[in-house]
RNA sequence: GCCGGGAUAGCUCAGUCGGUAGAGCGACUGAUUCGUAAUCAGUAGGUCGCAGGUUCGAUUCCUGUUCCCGGCACCA
């Protein structure tokens, strides 16, 4: 038996038997023996200890490659589970992967976790660390697996080999010392010592077995872990950079709005944050403008035939909020009007399109509308303005051809990159949503829905990655991701080809031979809703706005009361020429004012004292800027926007 | 909705092993007119989330409830 062992820069070396990657990584150096993670096989990721038993082209995996870290985190994934079941005999194990920054594993006890086992597990899981377990992978026959896990009474193990596994999967078991093993696909590290010591376990929490809300609540445990101390330091930097950042900290810091429980998932606006609020409404509306776009208005309670009409009824009544309206008597009979405070805008739209007859010549007709819409959110999915009850979306309806889905598609991905752009985002991705379970039309309509969408996304030249199964009940769509200043990714824009609601609620063109046709629908929204939209802003600049959406952008605050009618004048110029500015009259000493004003984020501080009175003068303060500037009053509005 | 944790002054938080509470900041009043990130002094402010129960007595213990926080599930 020979086996030949193809390496990275093209060298081959012949074997007489089986060989470990550890074994080739030794032969290489010690050195890389030690950096080694795992080693890829012919594109796959095995074990340094798996035996390689047959011709292959390798490549080590070194600690730092991602590939790496990913293995890294399963393992401690590993670690955290046994460490668990050293200090709690009797929980069950189920799932432990990794995550993006991390890992998490599940368990089934009867006992939740709390704050203080994390500490006590965190412990252990060191200790397993420095026992420098080897873990070494195992193939077992089903059966056995089954028999094993039913006799160490974890149910959950044997009922996915049962339910989970094809029957003809490879089954893998991997070791972790002697008394310790959990069925996985790999790969692992060699040893339990590898994982290092840059790990942290960071909460507890709830989840469902196997994702699915009807099954058993597990107890989840989280970690984050890196290959290095210094990543996990920066991580944890990140994450108190994120904490400061949090839009309802800073939105009451700030002054922007609050929630209360009067109206739970709805947000008061307070001058300040409508003044934000407004300001990206108006900007929106410009472009929509630009764009081709009509703006609309539809009424906020419709009846509920309507819905019905829809599929909504149908789909989401325990979503909607409903009033009902009792109409008095007729014929001895109650009369209650059901209406529902609309949910989305679209059946609306289309009442509108439905007036009177339309012609192909209309097409695409783009119907926008800053459309208030409410959701019977379930309670714990609110957070702050994130996820709301009340919101409004900037919202439109595109009715065209199918022979026009292209064009308006990518029309609409150059609409929203500017968008994005101008609002400070400059990274966006695309993912592709296809047809999910519950959902309404049959395959022919779904093939032709997703055919244009998929030619039009590409036809975009926009990269994208699949999202399979996650469309909308009534056909696939595409969601744009933006990616914020500390590297946060937010679903925003979305575009939903929609076959099925012109056919339900009956909309129609007179096309050129003079039949009548449905339209398509495009679904369209950039921000999403403008609520959630204002909080990653306000996350976004952590509160200090680019001059053009200050909700404040000047204080005139002058240094002496001799200079309050001077600094009135200031203020004065600077509002009749747009800009939004107030003075700071306080008989407070200067150093108090910038302080706090420069706490509160505002762009521009207005300094002015008798020398500026008496020289018609101002001395700018930019926020972030040190330096400042001293100006001509009447130049002092182009000195703003620099 | 589910699991866990929490709710004390406008904000951030301390505290009471059951005897009705305190700090800093903010607010208010007065003094100070002081040129680039906190002037000084004083005053006011709390049904200790809400409703029951136990108790001589509950903010504290128990039950329920609302809301918030971290996840899960959901997100037209």
């Amino acid at each position: 038996m020979s086996i030949e062992i193809t390496f990275p820069d093209g060298n081959k070396k012949s074997f007489d038997e089986p060989v470990t990657g550890l074994a080739i990584a030794q032969g290489i150096s010690p050195g890389l023996a030690k950096k080694a993670a795992v080693i890829e096989v012919n594109g796959e990721l095995w074990d340094l200890t798996r035996p390689i038993d047959r011709d292959a082209t390798v490549s080590i995996v070194t600690r730092d490659k991602p590939q790496a870290l990913e293995v890294i985190r399963h393992d401690a994934a590993h670690v955290l589970a046994q460490a668990v079941q050293e200090l709690f005999p009797g929980t069950q194990i189920t799932f432990g992967p990794a995550t993006e920054v991390g890992f998490y594993y599940d368990f089934a006890r009867e006992l939740p976790f709390t704050e203080a086992d994390l500490e006590k597990i965190e412990q252990k899981m060191r200790e397993i660390v420095k026992r420098d377990l080897p873990i070494t992978r195992e193939v077992w026959p089903h059966e056995v697996a089954v028999k094993h896990f039913e006799q160490a009474g974890e149910r959950f193990k044997a009922e996915w080999i049962r339910d989970g596994l094809a029957p003809d999967e490879e089954l893998s078991i991997y070791r972790q010392g002697e008394n310790w093993l959990d069925m996985c696909l790999g790969p692992h590290l060699p040893s339990t010592g590898k994982l290092g010591t840059a790990f942290k376990l960071t909460k507890v929490s709830g989840a469902y077995w196997r994702g699915d809300a009807n099954n058993a609540q597990l107890q989840r445990i989280y970690g984050v872990a890196f290959a290095t101390e210094d990543e996990l330091k920066a991580y944890l930097k990140m994450v108190e950079e994120a904490e400061k950042r949090d839009h309802r900290k800073l939105g009451r810091a700030l002054d922007l709005f609050h929630i209360q429980d009067e109206a739970v998932g709805q947000v008061f606006w307070h001058p300040k944050g409508w003044t934000l609020y407004r300001t990206l409404e108006n900007y929106v509306r410009r472009q929509l403008e630009d764009a081709g776009y009509d703006e609309v208005k539809t009424p906020l309670l419709v009846d509920r035939k309507l819905w019905e009409a829809s599929g909504h009824w149908e789909n989401y009544r325990k979503n909607m909020f409903i009033a009902e309206v009792d109409e008095g008597e007729q014929d001895g009979q109650q009369r209650k009007a059901v209406l529902a405070v609309k949910p989305m805008n679209c059946p609306c739209h289309v009442q509108i399109f439905r007036q009177g007859i339309r012609s192909y010549r209309e097409l695409p007709l783009r119907m926008a509308e800053f459309g208030a819409c409410h959701r019977y959110e379930p309670s714990g999915a609110l957070h702050g303005l994130m996820r709301v009850r009340g919101f409004v979306q900037d919202d439109a309806h595109i009715f065209c051809t199918e022979e026009q889905i292209s064009a308006e598609t990518v029309a609409f991905c150059d609409l929203l990159k500017r968008m994005y752009k101008d609002l400070g985002f400059e990274e966006v991705s695309v993912k592709f949503s296809d047809r999910p379970d519950n959902r309404a039309g049959d395959d022919a309509i779904w093939d032709r829905a997703e055919g244009a969408l998929r030619k039009a996304v590409e036809e975009a030249g926009l990269p994208y990655t699949m999202n399979p199964g996650e469309g909308a009940f009534y056909g696939p769509k595409l969601e744009f991701v933006l990616r914020d200043a500390i590297g946060r990714d937010w679903q925003c824009g979305t575009l939903q080809v929609d076959f099925m609601l012109p056919e339900r609620l009956d909309a129609e063109y007179v096309a050129e031979d003079g039949s009548r046709k449905r339209p398509v629908m495009l679904h369209r929204a950039v921000l999403g809703s403008f609520e959630r939209f204002i909080g990653i802003l306000i996350e976004n600049h952590a509160g200090a706005f680019p001059f053009w959406l200050a909700p404040l952008q000047v204080v005139v605050a002058p240094i002496v009361s001799d200079a309050d009618d001077y600094a009135t004048e200031v203020c004065e110029r600077l509002k009749r020429a747009g800009v939004r500015a107030e003075t700071d009259l306080r008989n407070e000493k200067i150093n108090y004012k910038i302080r706090e004003h420069a706490t509160h984020k505002i762009p521009v501080i207005a300094v002015v004292g008798r020398k500026e009175a008496e020289e018609r003068t101002v001395t700018l303060r930019f926020r972030g800027q040190e330096q400042q500037q001293t100006v001509k009053l009447d130049a002092v509005v182009e000195h703003l926007h620099a």
